[in-house]
DNA sequence: ATAAACTTCGAAAACGTTTGCGCTATAATT
DNA sequence: AATTATAGCGCAAACGTTTTCGAAGTTTAT
């Protein structure tokens, strides 16, 4: 039945408790006879160690938590699903928090990780977090974080990107080729770490090749999906409509198809379409999405590594370091050259 | 900087540790007075409990674990997504683990969720697991189960599925309205609770309207995705095509499409599909998908509320209870009628 | 005045581990 | 034979809480 605990198997076994607690980890201070005795009788009665009582011990938990600002998405649950991995690989545990992109929830969450809970985060901000009191504090505490993709400049720590700068400028300049002379850039949010590198990529390629930088063409999605869709409609309906859009994230893509198709503008012809974006289904679409895709399973699991690695040390302060990974640009029919 | 703890705040007020405690739990038996003067040190000081601690006092971790089968997966992570949406409003932990399909990470896992670690599990079987001893030893040591979607019968518990089996009767049927007479069924595992009434929905369809049963029309696709593909294909490329296939999950709908541009079939005049998904690309798809979609989010979420419903009791043994939500067909261009 | 009742707090046990140290018996060393 | 080393085990403290109970001191009732 219920929880049987070292106790029992003590007086089961008419030894103390320490004794059963050594031979259970094998120490040599235990005969092999009561050893292999103790064992047996564990995997008999069914022990299993409660794990706060370790934890209490040792001020380890053996958990981490990730904080996502969504969950619904195809890169975060990528990511998630690269930093379980490497988590399961080493016998840790996750605990999964959705931020849903409110400071608010982060700072709050962030709140409840100190004093031994979680070992270590692994995070990537809020679009609305701007400020990074509960970070350092948490870290102060002797809480390591670890971020990927929207990073915090402001703190030392570990850090796992892309090269959105060179991807999103690459992603400019394909449009570019394909014929485009009037982008516009959907973004997300200023306060970002990656929308703002992205949008500097989409500028430098307007600029390389002499392209009006007009700013207006930099359109702000912050709200939610109808609001956005809206923004866009009324985007494409404008008297000068672009012949292309660079969608920051995959949703804001997906919002301008719907668009397109709502207003009955047809990609590639009329529009152009290129996104960030981890969809499975981009090849399927109709028309087919051009997009840059960022190795999310990776990121998470270079994410947990990191961690992990400083995890392992006495004292976890982890060091400033910035690992960039790439992101591959995969062309297809929303970009596709019109005549 | 780091860990402050009762004790400390003990000292810096020149109070017990118990007071301190009560003080901050607000207790009848601390004076209005102490208590302001704990409460605000307890701010200035940063104090936090420590959860573990009071874990072992209570026999409770406020968390829950969520396993699923897959991760990269939009019916699954919506289910979380729900789970945690609940969860963050009763503030309750969630441990999230990959089983990733294989019976003996589910052991496994299981295993290291006794004692304490967690005081409920939600979730979905593995399409490998037939014996339950696991999980009805999980339950035997206090900690209740609460099964979504892919569901163990034998166990006596709380179960959130879907009609599953009217839903795939509805799909079927509605494959032959539009003309179907030869409908492939794509199966992931014959031990699955879901896949089993799915296909019992389909061959009900078939007989209510004389169609050929003949058992081939079931396909099993238990591969990898590499695998599944050359098993369309070849379904595809054989002597009597069938006319329609029914997607038992969405990964096999879409590994049909990719089959079906491989080897130029064109969906919907040659073939029609239909299938199980929450993909939010399906209305994009070329062509769009027709689809039955589970309320993913609503399942994942009742599921959570069912368990803490229990939880909040103080032996929680969870009775037998069957809920059961709707899904919902959506017609779309892959079974548009043809000529 | 004494007894009773109440208010406010502290001591200590308990949750289930881990671990440093001490104790005893036997084995090894002189 | 006397000493020392060693093997094998138990005691007890510690981790940070919560909570029961009792000890004061204070107020109210008799």
């Amino acid at each position: 039945m219920s929880k049987v605990s070292l106790r029992d198997l003590a007086k089961a076994l008419d030894v103390s408790i320490s004794t059963v607690s050594k031979a259970l980890r094998n120490s040599y201070e235990i005969s092999a006879e009561t050893r292999d005795r103790v064992m047996e009788a564990a995997r008999e009665m069914g022990y299993h160690p409660n794990p706060y009582a370790g934890s209490l011990r040792h001020h380890k938990s053996k958990t981490i938590a990730l904080l996502v600002p969504e969950l619904t998405n195809n890169f975060f649950i990528q990511a998630i699903s690269g930093a379980e991995s490497v988590a399961q690989e080493k016998d840790y545990h996750i605990l999964v928090y959705n931020t849903h992109e409110q400071y608010q929830k982060e700072e709050s969450i962030i709140g409840h990780l100190g004093n031994g809970r979680v070992d270590g985060v692994i995070m990537s901000l809020t679009s609305e977090t701007g400020r990074y009191d509960h970070l350092n504090d948490l870290i102060q505490s002797g809480v390591p974080i670890v971020f990927f993709d929207r990073i915090a400049h402001e703190i030392e720590t570990a850090k796992v990107t892309t090269d959105d700068f060179a991807s999103s400028f690459n992603g400019t300049e394909h449009l570019i080729r394909q014929g485009c002379r009037d982008i516009a850039f959907l973004s997300l949010s200023d306060s970002l770490s990656i929308d703002n590198k992205r949008k500097q990529g989409y500028l430098e390629a307007l600029n390389k090749y002499d392209l009006n930088m007009s700013s207006s063409r930099i359109i702000r999605c912050e709200g939610d999906e109808t609001k956005n869709l809206s923004t866009i409609i009324e985007l494409l309906n404008s008297e000068k409509r672009p012949d292309a859009i660079f969608a920051s994230v995959e949703k804001l893509a997906l919002s301008t198809y719907n668009a397109a198709r709502e207003i009955g503008i047809r990609i590639p012809d009329q529009l152009k379409v290129i996104c960030f974006s981890n969809l499975r289904t981009a090849p399927l679409l109709n028309p087919s999405l051009t997009t840059i895709t960022q190795p999310a399973f990776q990121m998470g699991a270079q994410a947990a590594t990191v961690l992990f690695k400083y995890l392992e040390k006495k004292r976890p302060v982890i060091q400033n370091e910035n690992i960039i990974m790439k992101s591959e640009l995969i062309p297809r029919e929303s970009t596709r050259r019109t005549t």
